[in-house]
RNA sequence: GCCCCUAUAGCUCAACGGAUAGAGCGUCGGCCUCCGGAGCCGAAGAUCGCAGUUCGAGUCUGCGUAGGGGCACCA
């Protein structure tokens, strides 16, 4: 149990309490919040209910709290009334026990049981096969992985997946703009594709094939060789990526084919279980999903510029509408049956194998703002499926502006200029490249200036907390070596405020882990991990430990090692390493 | 036109409806006989605007302003 759940009972349990006694009259205990007061004088803990409870219990707010006050008794803490609020301070005694149950725990120390052993899914990453990992797919994977990580700690059996774009039209350009560089690379005057992939990557990609296969694919029929080509393509981009994301420290347990859903034929099968509900229509030659099995709304079929949104929606209600979507595209309009699925219609698939077939929930998905209109279509494929929204949750992160100095640099995979991962980690390093993608909340857009990497990366606050991590690895190292006198025997007591601040900021991870798991916004750990390497500082600078008596010595010793602990621990969990040296 | 997201210190970001809005970087000023100064202490500096809900609003609601994304037989 959390400790704030702790607290939050012994809460109920004190107003309980107040009512027999007839101190509190009779009514309904409303749920009780329990938080962290702002200013850490205050106390550990605080709790408002006692502003809430005035209508109820027809008393003044202060009065209320000095009562409840009263009637908590805990003996992990002490109440306090101040302004209204209750404010609860940790004992010293089980401060001290909590340092104990730290190095107990071991590695194992914050983890919940939120899961109870279910099944989860992040997926995340899942770029489209036409090219490296891009800065974009860095923050993708960077959240994913780092939620993936939160919810194995929570207690799911977590299942890590990157889905493979290798359907639709999108991978026949890529195709014709490598088997181009191919021909470049063997001398023919091959030119690009419009439209086609202009980046070094792909010219990189051809080359390989060339030096590889020699001219055989220029002998073959030309539809067959780009064919050839773009599938070679796509397995040495996916290799690449896949290298990676090893140097990221994010690692996948499946990479899932968006081609095999049609292959397998379940794509086809939903399609007519949809059908048989009315939800899937033919229109203009085209198989559409409805929602409602309302009738196609007109002019749905085209890409339309803002002014004609809006001259088409002037008569309107506001609000959403229904979601219709085409599935299979009309073969008078696309002839290559392979291209015919939309990305849509892949998504109906996608989903029923995740859920239905094998069984997660959640199955959380990592998606960049361009697919935030993808959202609604989702839930409602999941509605039509008779799949629970609740096992659905997608996660939005809003893009990466790239600057350099003060100017814009606009991105692009098909222009070629995007920025790579690789090229990033070159600068910086695994380390600091995740603590920037995540000290961030998903739902901010923030600007990276590769003029400043360099700069940046020296002041990245990861290496403080790094710092701090082999600071005590070391003063443990030395404990031994030196042979500090230390006396075991004795019960750990604090009583330095630093401690005593330190301990309740250790405390703190189960919580983060929580609130992480549960808001699946990451950047919570990058604060929590520089306020206890903040409050190791603390401690550091103003208790010793070396020349202390051999009990307080060894108390603080083990207060390091709890710090040590929690500071690898939620490394760990950001994907960073924890050093011993640095 | 409709939908989603964002606006907090000079810059980059935190803040689960609570108490004096916190960090980092930058600026200014202190601190190394001592377990690692990648540090510690201090100063200046902020909630886009107008209403509303609430005992209490950076946080919720409405309107406005500014920015990003979406509204395809693209992926």
């Amino acid at each position: 149990m959390l400790i704030r759940e702790l607290i939050a009972q012994s809460v109920i349990t004190a107003i309980r309490a107040a009512q027999a006694e007839g101190a509190l009259p009779a009514f309904e205990v409303p749920p009780v919040n329990v938080e962290h007061p702002r200013d850490p004088r205050l106390g550990h803990y605080a709790t408002n209910i006692a502003l809430h409870l005035a209508r109820a219990a027809k008393l003044p707010p202060p009065r209320i709290a000095e009562i409840i006050a009263r009637f908590v008794d805990h003996p992990a803490f002490t109440a306090e009334a101040v302004n209204g609020f209750v404010n609860f301070r940790f004992t010293p005694a089980f401060l001290a026990s909590q340092v104990a149950h730290i190095l107990e725990q071991g590695e194992r120390w914050g983890d919940l049981d939120l899961g109870k052993g279910r099944k989860a899914q992040v997926e995340h990453g899942s770029a489209n096969p036409t090219g490296y990992a891009t800065l974009g797919t860095g923050r993708n994977v960077v959240i994913g992985d780092t939620l993936a990580n939160t919810l194995e700690a929570a207690g799911y059996e977590v299942h890590r997946e990157w889905y493979v774009n290798d359907a639709g039209s999108q991978v026949r350009v890529f195709g014709e703009s490598v088997f181009a560089r191919y021909a470049q690379a063997l001398g023919r005057d091959e030119p690009m594709p419009e439209r086609g992939y202009l980046g070094e990557d792909v010219a990189e990609v051809g080359r390989t094939i060339a030096e590889r296969e020699g001219e055989r694919f220029l002998h073959m029929p030309r539809e067959e060789a780009v064919r050839a080509v773009g599938q070679i393509g796509i397995e040495l981009v996916m290799a690449r990526i896949r290298q990676t994301m090893t140097r990221l420290n994010v690692r996948y347990d499946n990479f899932f084919s968006e081609k095999s859903l049609w292959t397998s034929g379940l794509g086809y099968e939903l399609i007519e279980r949809l059908r048989a509900k009315g939800l899937v229509v033919e229109h203009e030659g085209a198989l559409w999903f409805t929602e409602d099995g309302s009738p196609i709304r007109k002019g749905q079929a085209q890409k339309r510029s803002d002014e004609e949104y809006a001259e088409a929606n002037a008569e309107a209600p506001s609000g959403p509408l229904p979601v219709q979507a085409v599935l299979i595209r009309s073969p008078a309009v696309i002839p290559n049956p392979e291209e015919r699925p939309t990305y849509f219609a892949s998504d109906i698939p996608y989903l029923w194998h995740k859920v239905v077939i094998r069984g997660f929930n959640p199955a959380i998905y990592v998606w960049g703002e361009d697919h935030q209109g993808d959202v609604p279509r989702l839930y409602a494929a999941a509605r039509a499926l008779g799949i629970s929204e609740e096992a659905v949750r997608i996660v939005i992160y809003r893009f990466i502006t790239l600057m350099r100095g003060s100017e814009e640099v606009r991105m692009g995979k098909r222009k070629g200029n995007a920025l790579l991962i690789d090229d990033v980690l070159d600068e910086i390093g695994t380390d600091a490249f995740r603590y920037i993608m995540l000290s961030r909340s998903v739902d901010t857009k923030f600007s990276f200036d590769i003029a400043l990497l360099r700069e940046q990366n020296e002041k990245n606050p990861v290496y403080y907390i790094q710092y701090g991590h082999a600071r005590i690895c070391s003063i443990e190292a030395k404990a031994q070596e030196e042979q500090w006198a230390l006396d075991p025997s004795a019960p750990l007591r604090y009583d330095h405020p630093a401690e005593l601040a330190l301990i309740a900021k250790l405390l703190e991870l189960p919580e983060v882990v929580h609130l992480v798991a549960t808001s699946l916004q990451p950047h919570h750990y990058t604060t929590y991990a520089r306020e206890v390497a903040q409050a190791f500082s603390k401690f550091y600078e103003e208790c010793r430990i070396k020349g202390a008596p051999p009990d307080q010595a060894f108390a603080r010793l083990q207060l390091a090692r709890a710090t040590r602990i929690t500071l690898a621990k939620t490394l760990r969990l950001m994907g960073m390493s924890a050093p011993e040296r640095m």
